[in-house]
DNA sequence: ACCAAACCATAGCAATGCTATGTATTGTGG
DNA sequence: CCACAATACATAGCATTGCTATGGTTTGGT
């Protein structure tokens, strides 16, 4: 109506935040905006609080995300690119643990679940072109693929951020995609070998 | 010397903590001693802070978590053995969820790196014998496919308890380990197939 | 039985996030 | 062009957090 909010602002508190984040330093209300000029107040009207500001932290770090991959350049061949995407990914997150770490934090709700959804596409999209190339047999569902490398990668990612295994263990991401990749597409039937066990689902 | 420490306390202010976190209580210092009788100087000389009970809590759930693991019964067929060690580690981490989200928080070091090694040894020994019956390569290392195969599960389990993956998706966690498996046993030299990226390792 | 050392209960402190209140600013209707 | 009102924003204060200081109480060793 009559006053209209900054968005400069806003950024600003964000990247702020981001940085602290990867300086290691603590993040309250009263230190993010000290030496910013503005008062605690501005965290309120933008965000609503500290808990939407750490929401908005976490979407930041999918858009941060999202735009490592796709500045990832695809070649003639789809299984390298995925492969690229996993090493892009790995490395996004090692580049900023802190963020990666608010990213699946989890202490408050998402909201924006799209934006997951919407990191993930260009993976879904590499596996489609794989599929379309005849890389991949012909009834892999391209989000299910995708969704198995996030798990891969994203399992990867979280112990060595979080420190129970060490950085040396990401040379591993590579190679488990690639036989992720390499099981479904030359191998139908093969990975139908599992073993029932009655957990699969829960409502 | 003089006075000894009761560790039914100990016991008693960690089973109230873990109670605490499946009831979505916050866990704060106050409430967490009210109603037990003892007073918040508990929580200092048995722990030394809230630092370390929570601590002491992932310690806890990596204990519990080992317990589940060795009650899983073996079977003949190793690398069933090892799906369903899988699937009993996604159970647990689906049992408590913020059990699991603390103990891979990292929000505070861990000085207990022993404790996810103990826990993954009886991945490792699976493994083993898996590899002595020869449904494995005779390369393959232990300690490195049992590390993969946790990096699969903590994948999986971490993105279903922080909100990104519906429940349905566990249903993939044994599928990809097998796949995961079968590739490593089956086909020599496949998953050697790896593009070069550069991001191998870091110091 | 003594005593020292440890446990542990109470009170108070700095810091945190949040809200209440007042002021300043600015888009908009006349 | 101007007055108004709605919004941004600053300050002050509140409840709660984890932690520390202080002292009482219990207990194991000689």
């Amino acid at each position: 109506m009559v006053r209209t909010k900054d968005p400069a602002v806003r950024s600003l508190l964000i990247d702020r935040a981001a940085q602290m984040l990867r300086m290691r330093e603590p993040v309250t209300l009263r230190s993010l905006v000290a030496g910013t000029g503005v008062s605690t107040m501005a965290v309120y009207t933008y965000f609503g609080g500290m808990d939407g500001l750490w929401k908005a932290m976490r979407q930041e770090g999918f858009t941060r995300l999202a735009a490592k991959l796709a500045a990832v350049s695809m070649s003639a061949d789809p299984v390298r690119d995925l492969a690229a995407l996993g090493a892009a990914y790995l490395s996004n997150a090692l580049a900023c643990p802190d963020l990666y770490r608010v990213m699946f934090d989890a202490g408050f709700e998402l909201e924006d679940a799209g934006a997951a959804d919407e990191t993930l596409h260009c993976l879904v999209s590499a596996v489609e072109r794989a599929k379309a190339a005849g890389r991949f047999r012909g009834d892999v569902d391209p989000l299910e693929l995708a969704t198995q490398s996030w798990a891969v990668g994203h399992g990867l990612a979280s112990l060595v951020v979080t420190g129970p295994l060490p950085h040396q263990a990401l040379a591993h991401g590579v190679p488990m995609l690639t036989a992720l990749f390499t099981s479904s597409g030359d191998d139908p039937g093969r990975c139908r070998r599992s073993v029932e066990l009655g957990w699969t689902s829960r409502p």
